[in-house]
DNA sequence: GTCTATACACCGATAGAC
DNA sequence: GTCTATCGGTGTATAGAC
């Protein structure tokens, strides 16, 4: 049989896109999408720029991949927790989750909600499909923990769903770890607090005066 | 006497002025600083690209004066509050401003902490100055929240103050928006609540089971 | 496949005519 | 002071040698 004749090289080749998707992660993370620059990547990674172009087609693409390699990982997390937490323990646990990830500058961000990178990526089919799949976990862990009372009935799922995915970026973090006061879980731990508070919260101390 | 020598001329210089940065609040809340083009800038005010230049010295001066812009507004605002408002509300009442203000097109957003636009912004005598200024306003406020009660105790200065910085320019708000589920005034409320009640929680309901 | 070198486009800033 | 035209620099992507 000829099906062990190229492994090396295929293995190699296939370690090579990881470490490249690593440090696209990490340059995401610090810079953004568009002051990210191919040059920075091949640099990051030690290979010419003309190379990278082997293994993606373009730049939008190889964003792309590494934010498919980030959904993917969270669908394994939303996976790998035990069967007897709630839904909104569920939530909690996947911003904690994110946060802890981020704090270990794996989590790129997307700098702005317009812009022709969220165009391309609605383009990538492959990243489209794994964004449908977690936010139908979002929306359905929102929901019955809405039921159950875990998180106030006063906010519909949007404004669940969104708060998550905006805490999931949100820039406290860089903020106070700059800021130094705090250690890293406690960075998280407060961030998980104040979001999770706030959606419980029921409409009580409407700061009465006017 | 030769006062009134050339004050049509400069009206209309100022009136420029402001119409430019009222295009430079809109293009960065829409596309962030390093997106917009000064030709972004030059069509939507329907100047030449050379003729900005006579205004401002550079790219950074000018989105410079338009966040200084807003910086005066904020304090503006704040001063503005009744007297008998408390601490916490006048928190609570900056920030419903702000997110009215952003619903307008009217706050600019910056893209990330770190990056070449936010070490020109430090290098500006005058937004430096304000944005000290109101920094110190948000430290007082938030003291003074904490100490009454209306802000848990469980969370530090910092915690407060950043966390009121992020939902700022949180992407929540955006996506609400463009979900179109609610209408304007229900956003604004919903964050505001989420906020607020993240802010007012105690360390209770820790997701018990483990 | 990986390298070097380059084509092509875009952007910030400036020069010079009016 | 406003315009048109252009410079210098940078970034994505490609071409061609090895």
């Amino acid at each position: 049989m000829l099906a062990l004749k190229t492994p090396f090289k295929k293995q190699q080749f296939e370690a090579r896109e990881e470490a490249i998707l690593d440090a696209v992660n990490r340059l995401l993370s610090e810079k953004g999408f568009d002051l990210m620059t191919m040059d920075d990547v091949a640099d990051a990674v030690g290979v010419a720029k003309g190379s990278l172009y082997k293994h993606f087609s373009s730049k939008e693409r190889l964003a792309a991949a590494a934010m498919s390699r980030l959904l993917s990982q969270t669908l394994d997390v939303l996976d790998g927790f035990p069967e007897q937490w709630t839904a909104g323990r569920r939530l909690e646990e996947i911003l904690r989750w994110t946060l802890q990830h981020r704090l270990r500058g794996g989590v790129p961000h997307l700098p702005s909600t317009r812009g022709a990178f969220q165009r391309a990526l609605m383009m990538n089919i492959e990243y489209l499909a794994l964004a449908l799949k977690v936010n139908k976990r979002f929306y359905a862990l929102a929901a019955e923990a809405r039921r159950s009372g875990e998180i106030s009935a006063l906010f519909g799922d949007d404004v669940v769903v969104y708060t998550l995915y905006a805490r999931s970026c949100d820039p406290t973090l860089e903020f106070l770890q700059k800021a130094g006061a705090l250690k890293d879980d406690q960075i998280v731990e407060a961030m998980v607090q104040t979001t999770f508070g706030g959606l419980r919260a029921r409409l009580d101390q409407p700061s009465s005066s006017n």
